[in-house]
RNA sequence: CGGGGUGUAGCGCAGUUGGCUAGCGCGCCACGUUCGGGACGUGGAGGCCGAAGGUUCGAGUCCUUUCACCCCGACCA
């Protein structure tokens, strides 16, 4: 294994599409761009999927669901909004098919034409807020609080697993609230249900603010993102919320009476993470023995492996072991038996490193007769045996231990990564390796295509501090309120 | 959409200037020996050589077309 995932000074595309695969999370599909999740890497998008719906119930949201389908027509109601993504829609033009005339195959049935073409969705504004015109007439049904699982569909250029394939799973809230304030608090609330979501279940820090205007989603007032930083030195946009203003409202006509009787205009936000949460999972803590988890993922948190020589060595470790088994399960940890017969425990060993499973229990004859287990832990891949005594809350214990170890490590990454910077050119030159970079920008758009285009470095975010320090333009020499943070993304 | 690369067994690959019966490693199946960090031996099964057309006595190999995937760009909440 370790001689196959490269490191990350070597082909990093390489690395990562090796450790997908080996771990045994997805494939590529038959379908240009699409991936197929495979169920050990599925688990993990529901784990993920779980605490995200658990903490958009906490804060007041409901699930509900739209259609895939989108009339063209309703794309391009509002102006930014289909300018964004008019580049990257699947069209159905067609709704039959039937035998080639000149008998090669199927073709599309020439008089199945759509009278007006459907777009697969790429995102669900223009469909929810065509349907909340029908559910909003007075401030006394606001605020709607809706989320929606599904798929949707972007005909991206190019595509890479996990990170942006041409159909992706992900989650969209869309809000209606009767006033600016109320919109911009659910914004600025959802995007911190993602930092604190990536931080306590992923293990990954993030940074949390503003997006700058040429950033910002196609059709919104205000993008907040999380972004995190991969081990190659690249951001990772992870989530993002968005303040959409009366955008929306305006294009789709959702009009209500406030409290005055005065009708005016909705204020909306959306806001949505994806399972490009599975890339940076992956990118962040893996390292050369595979995928790393931290336990609240880990569809396996504990896995238990025998190790014995000839059959009633097996029957009697076995049964030890399904007894150990059993009071993990009690503690309410998900453990997985390996009694397979046709691998040896080495490889084994080896199998559940690559897919990352936080906590391995190795069993033997030794251990049977001394009443201890041998415990190793992924993350640091040490080994020790302990008693077999209490052994639950040991277990319980270190898992813990594990997550908040991984995010230590992933901070102390990402730390170490992050430089101030104030000269152009050192930018320039250490831009090539990567991290976060705080510089001073003028907050003009020519300054920052300037810098995209010299460096392929972006304004990954504007970092909210409560003591913005201002300073020179690094670019331009001109005056900034503040650093903001520069990176090559993904 | 441009540039480069790859399609041969489940996976990873070799296959020379066209040549006769298409190979290797891993995996799989059977038996035996093993078993505290990816075991070994012996035997066996498994192929429309991405697809279509062409050149030829003969094509995995040459030509044309086409499809898919990977990498680098362009593009991208």
């Amino acid at each position: 294994m370790a001689k196959e995932i490269k490191n990350r000074d070597e082909n990093y595309s390489e690395w990562y599409n090796n450790l997908v695969i080996k771990a045994d999370l997805a494939e590529n599909s038959a379908v240009r761009g699409c991936m197929v999740i495979k169920p050990y890497g599925y688990a993990i998008w529901e784990k993920m999927q779980a605490e995200l719906d658990r903490r958009f119930k906490e804060t007041g949201h409901v699930n509900a669901y739209f259609p895939l389908f989108i009339p063209k027509s309703f794309l391009s109601r509002e102006a930014e909004h289909v300018e964004g993504f008019a580049k990257e829609c699947a069209v159905v033009t067609h709704h039959r098919l039937m035998s080639d005339p000149e008998g090669k195959g199927l073709v599309v049935d020439p008089d199945a034409k759509l009278e007006e073409e459907l777009i697969v969705r790429p995102t669900s504004e223009t469909i929810i807020w065509n349907t909340y015109r029908n559910w909003i007439k007075s401030y006394r049904d606001l605020p709607i609080l809706c989320n929606q699982w599904a798929n949707v569909v972007r005909w991206e250029m190019r595509t890479r697993l996990f990170l942006r394939t041409t159909e992706f799973l992900w989650q969209e809230g869309h809000t209606a609230h009767a006033t600016a304030q109320e919109a911009m608090e659910e914004t600025r609330r959802m995007v911190d249900v993602y930092a604190s979501f990536a931080k306590e279940i992923m293990s990954l820090p993030v940074w949390t603010g503003p997006k700058t205007a040429s950033e910002r989603f196609a059709g919104a007032v205000e993008t907040l993102c999380i972004e995190a930083l991969m081990q190659d030195g690249k951001a990772l946009q992870a989530g993002t919320s968005h303040f959409l203003g009366q955008n929306f409202a305006k294009a789709f006509d959702v009009q209500f009476a406030n409290r005055e009787g005065k009708l005016d205009y909705v204020w909306a936000t959306s806001w949505g993470v994806s399972t490009r949460l599975m890339g940076a999972l992956i990118m962040a803590h893996s390292d050369n023995n595979g995928l790393v988890l931290p336990p609240k993922l880990a569809p396996i948190q504990v896995v238990l492996v025998p190790i014995y020589k000839g059959e009633e060595e097996m029957g009697a470790i076995c049964s030890h072991l399904q007894d150990l088994n059993d009071r993990l399960q009690k503690m309410g940890l998900s453990v997985k038996l390996d009694n397979r017969d046709n691998v040896r425990s080495g490889f084994k060993f080896s199998e559940w490193e690559v897919k990352g499973v936080p906590v391995r229990i190795a069993v033997g004859p030794r251990d049977v007769q001394n009443g201890t287990v041998e415990v190793a832990r992924r993350d640091t891949l040490e080994k020790q045996i302990l008693p077999l005594e209490r052994i639950e809350e040991t277990v319980v214990a270190l898992l813990k231990e594990i997550q908040d170890n991984i995010y230590m490590k992933a901070l102390d990454f990402r730390s170490r990564n992050t430089f101030e910077i104030n000269s152009y050119d050192e930018f320039r030159e250490r831009i090539e390796d990567g991290g976060f970079f705080l510089c001073h920008w003028d907050g003009t758009a020519e300054t920052e295509a300037k810098i995209k285009e010299e460096t392929k470095a972006t304004i990954r975010l504007i970092p909210e501090r409560e003591d913005p320090r201002p300073g020179k333009c690094m670019y331009s020499g001109k005056p900034s309120a503040q650093r903001v943070v520069f990176a090559r993304a993904y």
